[in-house]
DNA sequence: ACTAACAAACAGGCGTGCTTGTTTATAGTA
DNA sequence: TACTATAAACAAGCACGCCTGTTTGTTAGT
């Protein structure tokens, strides 16, 4: 336990500052391995859904062998778990920094939808569906789900809200306009499950409209 | 051996008349198991998910031998297209047989929501969309699905329209009406596939205004 | 040297589909 | 009507493959 004697090797062999080292150390080699794994499985998850996420596909799809996986996420679930952490972390960031591009201009709100849209109705979509859907029948899948599911909700709202931006925030029903929207969205992206082709299942201009209609209410333009 | 008490067997005649006979024509017997058959079936998936159905335990359920099952339907994919004939059947059934009891007051719009949330938060939604969800990785099962997609959409579509009746289905912006009602409670469906206890997850009467929004537009009342 | 990272093989469990054997209904025949 | 041959419905077991988690062995870092 205690690093007592062997005082001769301090660090890492430092060589050249920036010359591509073929040697890493323990940690990088940890981190790129999880992060490799991490990776395979959302690829795996979104191409084969839950139920052919495996960990002998995951190792392939990796491009390493199964012991080296079950020796970072030592069984399934623990894997399960990282990747939602890592597919949630990554929504969310993404969405963000899509987010700072928006135009203060009038139709925001329409390009605010059509950012959510193009989140809610891509990839990551489909790969939480799978674990949503799962969940509901896994007890095990689904207390870990559970915690993110808040965290999801309560930040999307928030990101929304801040979205939309203050004065239309605070409108009276504001709330209610946020989850119709969301709702919507996750409705109309479940009729693209089985025909992804119809990419136009959703009209946007007319839920904006729509919106627009119901933070309006109580507050007539001075 | 096993020549078990030779012939004391009943031996039920054509007896007389239509009597109550404890012996089953074939017809009758393949009729009856299979109807267990996909009853077990539609409570194992909406038990245990898609993941979870299993000829096995389908056959347990039923009460009956795999070897019975087997003899029914040669293979799970068989099976499984049954069942999703038998629900979707189902569906269908019971919510026209819900909509003759509409009453024809103002509040209709608000009833048949009432209705239509009814039909899809309920338990069929769930086992839906476990096969849904499969189907999108599943080719076998997803071109068994795409069928009934397109029904289900058709003749539900068409249903909402006629339990809006003919002066409201007839509004211009009648369909895009019916697509946001479909979609807001696919996606409120969604929001309580892990937490069935939050069962207010949707406003019916917001959504109900703004139906009544969108058919009002271009056609101001006398 | 010692430990963490990786690799490979193994055992146990489960699910599907097939094959063999037994019971039940229907048709054919005297 | 009674008896039998045939087919259908049912039951039980086996073989194969896949997945999970463990164990044992090898390489890379400190």
């Amino acid at each position: 336990m205690t690093s007592s004697s062997p005082s001769r090797a301090p660090r890492a062999r430092p060589g050249r500052a920036g010359a591509p080292r073929p040697r890493r150390t323990q940690a990088e080699r940890s981190a790129a391995t999880q992060t490799r794994v991490l990776e395979a499985a959302l690829e795996v998850l979104l191409e084969r859904g839950y139920g052919g996420l495996t960990t002998t596909r995951v190792a392939g799809r990796a491009g390493m062998s199964r012991g080296a996986l079950l020796h970072q996420y030592p069984t399934k679930e623990a894997l399960v778990v990282a990747a939602v952490d890592h597919v949630s972390r990554c929504w969310g960031d993404e969405l963000r920094t899509q987010a700072t591009a928006l135009p203060a201009a009038g139709d925001r709100l329409l390009r605010v939808h059509e950012l959510l849209w193009a989140a809610l109705s891509g990839p990551i979509f489909y790969s939480a569906l799978d674990l949503w859907v799962a969940g509901r029948t896994d007890p095990v899948l689904r207390e870990t789900l559970l915690p993110f599911e808040r965290a999801f909700i309560r930040g999307t709202r928030a990101l929304v809200a801040e979205m939309y931006g203050p004065e239309l925030a605070s409108r009276p029903r504001a709330r209610e306009a946020i989850d119709i929207v969301m709702h919507t969205m996750r409705g109309a992206a479940l009729a693209l499950l089985l025909r992804p082709e119809r990419s136009a299942a959703i009209d946007l201009r007319l839920l904006t409209d729509i919106v627009v209609g119901l933070l309006a209410e109580g507050e007539p333009p001075p």
